[in-house]
DNA sequence: TTTCGAGACCTCTAGACAGCATGTC
DNA sequence: CTAGAGGTCTCGAAA
């Protein structure tokens, strides 16, 4: 079939498609078209990556809203709603408007409901219904990217649901589904009353194969000597020869340390025969790099890609990753050795793929646990690049001949895995029954079944009475804690509730939150708990043994209901062990360290803590370990000293500032919501604190234009200690604390209102500039009691 | 005395969405 | 309880 055969596609899009290369459609998007996705017909399509989801969006999007109405197209990711996006804005030019929606970033100018196509994450999406976007009722087509990913326990379900409220929600919504090849397409088509295309074509060839000994065993059969010379290790072995016939190679490995270890060694066989060019680049790309952060994470990244090698893991900074990502597509690195981050992001294609981890780490296992086939078969299909590679060639590693045939049972041969709904468990009911309810979406308990009956589980399970009892559970913990309240049968949501709906936070999150807000309100924290919960303190809280230097009158005078306003450690702490904040893996040694802190500290620490015995203890130290390393953020301490300390790359730390920035955002709201201005204050300023990585005294300067904590703290140290401060700033001392960057001390007195910024013929101050380096020394400062 | 390598033993474990109001070095 | 790669330490032999 040709584009220019799509039906209700808008005038000049067709020639603009073939001017663009795209003249016949592949096979697979033929039959999409015949199904009538150009027609307004919802369609599942499960085939493999590469094989041109995106146009088959596209056609969909572009038909439906030259019939009137908006497209949304939604992502897994939000760094897939910028790459989306962009290719989406190739039809700006035929009248098109195109914004991009998630957490961290709104388009700004043209507002959504301005827009015919929107890009957003599926948590985005669910958020702007439950907040009450209007334009929501103009949709025409949602497209759902990826939609394989309803089988994830903790996001599935929000994609699951966003779908079914969409659909409820708009009359005759054309639905559209995205999804890797998967063992039940058919039932995803029947959950969505939408047309199947279900295809494993690929626009250009895939081998997959199984490395063992001298040589890959394909799939097709044939097998295949490596060309090389004296690579010790299998995935060397194939690095070498994939580099000989001018080709990059990806490989996937199961955590970081073996990510970077890799990558370490694979320098040493991509060193050899860099071009002059690819030198230049690399050279450059590992500047950026180390540019991006002061970590040894960064340091090692850099050295690695000067070789031609790279790693890639969630401990990098995005534009870490970025600079990865595009230098691979470049062709500069040769090999890059990823965690799964790379198999689910933005689209890297490579000559050779080589899954050497088939197995994973899974502590609620137990051990070791196999990837599932669709894992494995999207790391695979990264394998070949449309236009440039002839071929693509994905393999497993084995070991013996034994792993080799178990290998090509488990995963060439073997189907995808059928997708299942993860919806009946508690967490995800619990925050998307509380939604239902609070948006007035549904009002009893009958018509919240009826809407659950709409899901793609209710179409899947064998037990149509799990849903309703998980439900049960959870309506009653949304009572309990005052979220939802029922009145002759009707359901409500309390204001709270309406509140903790919108933040987007777990309910549970929330519920911790207040009770940590309340208890600060009476003044009760963890060596209060402690006094009281025995009378033999040996026995009672956390503490080791014998230590009590506690005052008895200290503690009283907390306990009797004097509550001072809660400290930022204790906010951290409080926020950290809200199951939306990830946990920090405690290492040995961690344990009796951590105790000994919450020792130190247990004046601040809100609430009542475990004792030392229980299960909870663990995840309590846990996050007072992610509060100490906030708290080091908050007090200026640098990145690579936080790295070291905690173990952590720098896109942990970045992670964990972000988290508790919303987070503490959500308990400023809770503690407006509870009257206590106090706590709300107190809240605010440790939020300010997070996001400005500043002590409370930088708190005013840190909030200006293009002063961050790093300025902030030089231009305090000169003497410059507020925005008042600052604008009547005698210049030389500006432009010493900047260390005699003349640009940015402009732009800051521009920022700041200085009424004449201009910064010629002025020289900078010696001594502020003597003040700033000062300043870069406190940084290192080993802040907090240990090393 | 220093250096090197094999082997025993120990350590640690993937990822990433959300609010709100604007801007780091 | 279950695994396994990598890092680190240790010991002995060669330089």
């Amino acid at each position: 079939m040709k584009v220019a055969d799509v039906p209700g596609l808008p005038e000049g899009v067709a020639d603009h498609l073939e001017s663009g290369g795209i003249e016949e459609l592949y096979p697979p998007q033929a039959e999409a078209v015949e199904a009538g996705v150009a027609e307004g017909e919802s369609l599942v399509a499960s085939v493999p990556t590469a094989s041109g989801k995106t146009l088959v969006a596209e056609l969909a999007m572009l038909s439906a809203v030259e019939r009137g109405g908006k497209a949304l197209y939604i992502v897994p990711l939000r760094a897939l709603a910028g790459e989306k996006a962009t290719e989406f804005e190739e039809f700006e030019q035929f009248g098109f408007s195109v914004g991009v929606s998630t957490g961290n970033y709104e388009d700004d100018g043209s507002r959504l409901s301005g827009n015919d196509i929107i890009v957003a994450t599926s948590e985005k999406v669910d958020s702007l219904v439950r907040n009450g976007a209007g334009w929501i009722d103009d949709l025409s087509c949602v497209v759902a990217d990826e939609v394989h990913l309803v089988d994830d326990d903790h996001r599935g379900p929000t994609l699951e649901v966003t779908l079914a409220k969409l659909r409820q929600r708009v009359q005759d919504l054309q639905v559209v589904a995205l999804s890797a090849t998967v063992g039940n397409a058919d039932e995803i088509a029947e959950w969505l009353d939408a047309e199947l295309v279900d295809s494993t074509w690929r626009p250009i060839d895939l081998r997959t194969g199984v490395h063992y000994g001298q040589g890959v065993h394909y799939d097709d059969g044939t097998q295949e000597e490596l060309a090389t010379g004296g690579s010790d290790s299998q995935t060397a072995a194939i690095v070498e020869d994939t580099l000989q016939d001018g080709g990059s190679t990806l490989v996937f490995v199961n955590s970081r340390r073996n990510a970077e270890a890799a990558a370490r060694r694979l320098a040493d066989v991509t060193k050899q025969g860099i071009s002059d060019d690819d030198r230049q680049r690399l050279r450059e790309v590992a500047d950026e790099i180390r540019g991006v952060s002061d970590t040894e994470t960064s340091d090692d990244l850099a050295d690695a890609v000067e070789k031609g090698a790279a790693f890639h893991h969630a401990g990098l900074a995005r534009e870490h990753r970025e600079l990865v990502e595009d230098a691979f597509r470049e062709r500069a690195i040769k090999v890059v050795s990823a965690t799964p981050t790379l198999a689910a992001g933005v689209n890297t294609p490579s000559r050779r793929v080589v899954v050497r981890d088939w197995q994973r780490y899974d502590g609620t296992a137990g051990g070791m646990q196999p990837l599932s086939v669709l894992e494995v078969h999207q790391m695979f299909g990264r394998a070949g690049r449309p236009g440039r590679d002839p071929y693509g060639e994905a393999v497993l590693l084995a070991n013996n001949h034994d792993e080799l045939e178990e290998l090509f049972d488990r995963y060439i041969y073997a189907e995808p895995e059928p997708v299942r709904s993860k919806l009946a468990a508690e967490p995800a009911l619990r925050t998307h029954v509380l939604a239902a309810v609070a948006t007035g979406f549904t009002t009893t308990e009958d018509a919240l079944h009826e809407f659950l009956g709409e899901t793609l589980y209710a179409t899947q399970t064998d037990d149509p009475g799990r849903l309703k009892r998980v439900t049960k559970d959870v309506l009653a913990y949304l009572e309990r804690n005052g979220f939802v309240e029922r009145e002759d049968g009707t359901l409500r949501a309390t204001s709270t509730g309406h509140l903790v709906s919108q933040l987007y936070v777990d309910p549970m999150s929330a519920a911790t939150l207040v009770d940590g807000l309340r208890a600060a309100e009476r003044g009760e924290t963890a060596s209060s708990g402690r006094q009281r919960a025995s009378g033999d303190p040996e026995e009672a809280g956390f503490q080791t043994a014998g230590e009590m230097q506690e005052t008895d009158s200290e503690a009283d005078s907390d306990a009797d209901g004097e509550g001072a306003s809660p400290t930022p450690f204790g906010l951290f702490h409080l926020v950290s062990r809200t199951p939306d904040m990830y946990e920090l893996y405690l290492r040995s040694g961690d344990r009796e360290q951590y105790t000994e802190l919450a020792y130190e500290r247990e004046d601040e620490l809100l609430g009542s803590a475990p004792r030392e015995e229980e299960a909870a203890f663990e995840d309590w130290l846990s996050a007072l370990k992610t509060a100490k390393l906030l708290e080091d953020w908050a007090s200026e301490l640098d990145e690579d000293r936080i790295a070291e300390r905690y173990g952590v790359g720098p896109g942990d730390i970045r992670g964990k500032v972000e988290t508790a920035e919303w987070l503490l955002h959500a308990a400023e709201r809770l503690a407006g919501d509870l009257d206590d201005v106090e706590s709300a204050a107190a809240v605010r300023e440790a939020r300010k604190r997070v996001e400005y990585g500043v002590r409370e005294e930088l708190l005013d300067l840190a909030g200006v234009r293009d002063v961050g904590r790093k300025r902030a703290r030089r231009l305090y140290n000169a003497g410059i200690e507020s925005r008042a401060d600052l604008r009547n700033a005698e210049k030389s001392l500006v432009l010493g604390a900047v260390r005699g960057r003349e640009k940015t001390a402009e732009r800051i007195l521009e920022n700041v209102g200085h009424p004449d910024p201009e910064m010629d013929a002025v020289s900078a101050d010696a001594d502020a500039a003597a003040a700033a380096e000062e300043a870069d020394r406190s940084g290192q400062a080993n802040l907090g009691d240990f090393s």
